[in-house]
RNA sequence: GCUCCGAUGGUGUAGUCCGGCCAAGCAUUUCGGCCUUUCGAGCCGACGACCCGGGUCCAAAUCCCGGUCGGAGCACCA
């Protein structure tokens, strides 16, 4: 038996050994614990600005389990440090999660919820478990560590109540005087000992102005609406743990049903500038030009470079929810990108620092390119570039050839260099394996390309790609979002 | 310092709860090959990992103990 005969009889009798099954894993994401009919779940950002990359994950978890049980996904804007509140975002945050796909069924916001707070505030002290404090902020924390209580703790409730009124009226001023949740002094992790629910701010509520001045801190506010919005699952980061111990004192004191908790870990965005802070300075001071600015990690930007709302679904599923912190592999996010956009993406020519170069001894060139390999919907585009053309190649491919060597511009003509231009050897592929580049006609315009670095790649984009606009292969560049008729963000490799 | 958590190839993950089908799957990167509608595309292939040390067991990535390393929190931010 030959080899081939031996395949033939392999394949015929045992067709499974030699198509051995592809597995394709999929990646799914862990059932949740305790579902019972529909779920009801909730993203709670604060309105400091727009999403960004780290978001898109609490909200695609949240949505993905939703869309698995039915069931509720509350969008709860937490807006309770006035003095950190971009107005904007109010209307910013809803439009970056409609990109994403994700589906709020109900917008809360807290600014408008804050009787809620102060009637649980209200409640908790009459039950003797929250208690106003005037210490200094210093003296508190010190004997907090030393698990000793401060003069304040055993003050009765009836006298609690009227200070909290005071304070609501006005008679303290920021820094003054607190309202503080009792836990454990002794327990053993310091940060869940008894804690802060409520400050005094004087700052102006870019919804209610100065109507409110004693605001709940997240840990209170977000117990109380954990609760009365009725959570059956909270997903969040593993920067929350803490948090959790915390609030779960509010459900004790009440007796409500605590949801169940998941806390994902920390994801670290190399080289990808996030904080809101150092953004909101950047565009101040105009380092960015905006909060879609190349350099950023803004939903907005992403959405601007070309990317489909549907990569970062599956990048945050195929991380999953476990513990585990990580790094966020920009590889792997532009490598399902590309496999997502790449069937429907046209080709176009854009050659980076170009030189002209003439094609000697060549007829009439009338090449008519697809604007696909393989997706024929997508075209084709026709140039008359006449006799002896000159065109535009890339300068680094072309210091790269050496003299006499042939080389293919793709979809054109094979040509050989000679010096400072090329001679005309063929139309067709001559069937040697030679270097192929990419090329530009003569009345090709200028265009430049914005990359995430903050680089900038100026160079000629082909006449046909002056009209367009949408994400499109700059064939043996990268994938960019042409924005006009001559800029492009960079999406990808 | 205190409390808690985690550790699978370069990267992201599956498997860990309920030990055996795991001489560890998938993806990505890198490398090699194929592809004359010629791509930095696509297809095929290869390299590459269970943090360390003990213990339990016929059998450990999986259970137990001890280390090491890493992370989070300890805010009048969320």
């Amino acid at each position: 038996m030959g080899p081939d005969e031996i395949s033939r009889t392999v394949e015929k009798k045992y067709p499974d050994f030699l198509h051995k099954e592809k597995k394709i894993q999929e990646h799914r994401l862990p059932d949740l614990r305790n579902v019972t009919g529909k779920v009801v779940m909730r993203m709670a950002p604060s309105p400091s600005g727009p999403l960004h990359v780290g978001h898109s994950r609490l909200a695609i978890l949240n949505d993905e389990y939703v869309k698995r049980y039915g069931g509720e996904l509350i969008l709860r804007i937490e807006d309770t440090n006035p003095a950190n509140i971009d107005p904007n975002a109010y209307e910013q945050i809803p439009k970056d999660l409609e990109w994403l796909g994700v589906n709020s069924t109900q917008i809360v916001i807290q600014s408008d919820r804050m009787d809620l707070y102060y009637n649980e505030a209200r409640n908790l002290i009459k039950l003797g478990f929250a208690y106003l404090c005037t210490c200094e902020t210093e003296d508190f924390k010190k004997k907090l560590s030393k698990s000793i209580a401060c003069p304040h703790r055993s003050v009765s409730p009836e006298e609690n109540l009227k200070q909290f009124e005071k304070v609501l009226n006005g008679e303290y001023a920021p820094g003054e005087a607190v309202l503080i949740v009792k836990t454990q002094l002794d327990h053993p992790n310091p940060s869940v000992r008894d804690w802060i629910a409520f400050r005094i701010s004087e700052a102006n509520h870019p919804r209610y102005g100065h109507k409110y001045r004693f605001y709940p801190m997240m840990n209170f506010s977000v117990a109380v609406d954990d609760h009365l919005l009725g959570l059956t699952h909270v997903i969040r980061g593993k920067d929350h743990i803490n948090n959790t111990e915390r609030q779960k004192y509010i459900f004790l004191y009440n007796n409500w049903e605590l949801p169940e908790y998941y806390h994902y870990g920390l994801v670290d965005f190399p080289q990808v500038v996030l904080k809101t802070s150092i953004i909101k300075k950047g565009i101040a001071d105009g380092t960015y030009t905006g909060w879609d600015d190349i350099r950023l990690g803004s939903l907005m930007t992403f959405r601007k470079r070309g990317f489909s709302p549907e990569t970062f679904r599956r990048y945050w599923i195929e991380s999953g929810m476990r513990e585990i912190d990580s790094e966020f592999s920009i590889e792997i996010f532009y490598a399902m990108n590309k496999e997502l956009i790449d069937p429907e993406t046209r080709r176009l020519f854009f050659v980076p620092d170009p030189v002209k170069i003439k094609l000697n001894g060549s007829p009439e060139l009338n090449p008519v390119i697809q604007n696909h390999p393989s997706n024929r919907e997508l075209g084709s585009r026709t140039y008359n570039l006449g006799l002896e053309p000159e065109v535009f190649v890339p300068k680094a491919d072309w210091d790269s050839i050496s003299e006499g060597e042939e080389f293919r511009l793709k979809d054109l003509c094979n040509v050989k260099k000679t010096q400072d231009r090329t001679e005309f050897i063929s139309m067709e592929p001559s069937g040697k394996r030679v270097k192929i580049i990419q090329w530009c006609p003569k009345n090709s315009h200028e265009f430049r390309i914005m990359k995430p670095d903050g680089v900038v790649d100026h160079g000629v984009m082909e006449p046909q790609g002056k009209e367009f606009r949408g994400v499109a292969q700059l064939e043996r560049y990268a994938y960019a979002n042409i924005l006009s008729s001559n800029e492009a963000y960079f999406t990808h490799k």
